[in-house]
DNA sequence: ATCCTTAATGACGAAGTCGTGACGCGGCGG
DNA sequence: CCGCCGCGTCACGACTTCGTCATTAAGGAT
C-alpha cells in the first residue's frame, strides 16, 4: 500500500504499469516526460518512483541525478529496453535502486518495489546504493568487488549479474523462470540447465573456505539466498 | 539546496541551466557579463558559481582571477566550448574548481557543482584542486605532471585526460561509455577499439618499472583504477 | 527399498572480449 | 616542403567466459 510516481513516456507501457501496481494495492500518479517527472517527484513525498531510462526531452538519467542532488532519497526502480552491462552501471551511479529490463513481468517489477522499500531509503548524497550485504557476504556493484567474511572473491560476469539478483532477493524463493528473465533475458525457456550450471559455480566460489552455504536449493520451485 | 551564481551572455543556455539546476531545487541568479558577475559574486555569499568562459566585455578567466585576487573561495565550476587541453589548465590556474565543455548533460553540470561544493567544504582558502593522488601515483593537474613512487611519466594529452578521469573516479568501474563521452567526447560509439588501444598504452607506463597493476580490466564491463 | 524425477558437476567447444605491435593519416613546426 | 609526433585504426593472437551435454548424485513418492 504505497504511493507510487511512475515517470514513462509511452502511454502503452504507463497504462499498463499503472493497472498492474493499481490492482496490487498501490496508488499510482503517472507523468509523461521528465520534467513534470523531477517536479512531482522534487517534494519526495512518495514511496518510490518507477522511472523510464528513455525520456522525450530530459533524460531518465538526468532526471535522477537531479533528484538525487536535490536531496530527494525516494527508492527508484529503473526500466530500461538496454540491457548492456553498461547501462546498469550507468544507472547506479546516478543513484537507481533496481534496474529492470523491458520487457518485463509485472510481478517482477512489483517484487522490485517491494524490496527497494524494504530495503529503506537510499542516502542522499555522496552515497548511491552501490553496496549489498547479506551475514558475511558483502557486494559493491560499483567497484565489481565481491568478499566474503573479508576475503575476495572473483566471479564472472554472468555469476556477479546472478549474485546480485539472488541477493537483491535475499531470503526469498526465486525461481528460474525469474532468474532467466532477469540474469539471462531471455523470455524462453531455452530447455538446457544453464542456470543450475552458473549456481553451481557461484555456490562454489561463495562457499569454498568451508563457510556456511548461503544458496540453497527449493526443490521443484528454484533456488534461496539465506541462512540455514 | 543550495544559491548558485551563473555568469553567462548566451540567454538560451543561461535559460536552460537557471530551469534544470532550478528544477532540481537550487536558487539560480543569472547576470549576463563579467563585470555584474564579479559584482554579484564578491561578497562570497553564493556556494557555488558557473562560469561562462567567454564572455563580451570581461573574459571567464578574467573574473575568475580577479575573484580568486579578491578573496572569494566560492567553487567555481568553468564553462566553455573549448575543450583543449590548455584551456582546462587556464582555467584550473586562474583558481576553477572544475571545467566542463559545451555542449553539456545537465546531469553533468549538476553533478560537478555537488562535487564541487563538497570539497569546498573540506578545503578552505584558495586551494583549488590541482592534485589527484591515488597510492604512490600523483598527478598535478596543473603542471601536467605525473609521477608513480616519485618518479616522473611522460603521458601523452589523451593518456592524461584518461588518467585524469579514472582518477577521478578511483575504485569504481568506467564503462567504456563514459570514457567516449568523457574523454574523447564522443556521443556515439567509434566501433573501433581506441579505448583500449590507449588503455594499454596508459598502463605500459603506469606499471614499468615493476610495480603493481593499478589499472585493472572488468571484463563485460570497463575499466577500473584501484588496488588489486 | 526402489524407481523416477530433479539437481549438481566436470569437461569441452564455440564465441566473445581484450591486448598489443604495426601502420598510416594529418597537423604543426622547422 | 619535409619530417616528426600524437592519435586512431587494423589485424591477429591469447585468453575468458559461456552454454551444452553426459554423467553422477540426491530427493521423494509409492
Amino acid at each position: 500500500m504505497a504511493r507510487i510516481l511512475c515517470i514513462e513516456d509511452d502511454p502503452t507501457t504507463s497504462d499498463y504499469i499503472a493497472k498492474s501496481l493499481g490492482e496490487a494495492g498501490h496508488t499510482v500518479e503517472t507523468v509523461a516526460n521528465g520534467r513534470d517527472g523531477l517536479l512531482r517527484a522534487s517534494d519526495g513525498s512518495y514511496d518510490a518512483i518507477v522511472l523510464d531510462r528513455m525520456l522525450p526531452g530530459m533524460d531518465g538519467i538526468a532526471v535522477l541525478t537531479a533528484l538525487r542532488a536535490a536531496g530527494v532519497a525516494t527508492p527508484v526502480v529503473m526500466l530500461s529496453a538496454l540491457a548492456s552491462l553498461d547501462e546498469r552501471v550507468r544507472g547506479l551511479r546516478a543513484g537507481s535502486d533496481d534496474y529492470l529490463t523491458k520487457p518485463f513481468a509485472v510481478a517482477e517489477l512489483l517484487a522490485r518495489i517491494e524490496a527497494v522499500q524494504r530495503r529503506g531509503a537510499a542516502i542522499p548524497g555522496d552515497t548511491p546504493l552501490t553496496q549489498i550485504s547479506y551475514s558475511d557476504l558483502d557486494v559493491d556493484l560499483l567497484a565489481r568487488r565481491v568478499t566474503r567474511g573479508g576475503k575476495r572473491i572473483d566471479l564472472q560476469p554472468r555469476e556477479f549479474r546472478l549474485l546480485e539478483f539472488l541477493l537483491r532477493n535475499q531470503g526469498q524463493v526465486v525461481t528460474r523462470t525469474m532468474l532467466l528473465e532477469s540474469v539471462w533475458d531471455y523470455h524462453f525457456d531455452p530447455g538446457t540447465n544453464v542456470i543450475d550450471v552458473h549456481v553451481s559455480r557461484l555456490r562454489k566460489k561463495l562457499d569454498e573456505g568451508g563457510a556456511r552455504p548461503l544458496l540453497h536449493t527449493v526443490r521443484g520451485a528454484g533456488y534461496r539466498l539465506g541462512e540455514e
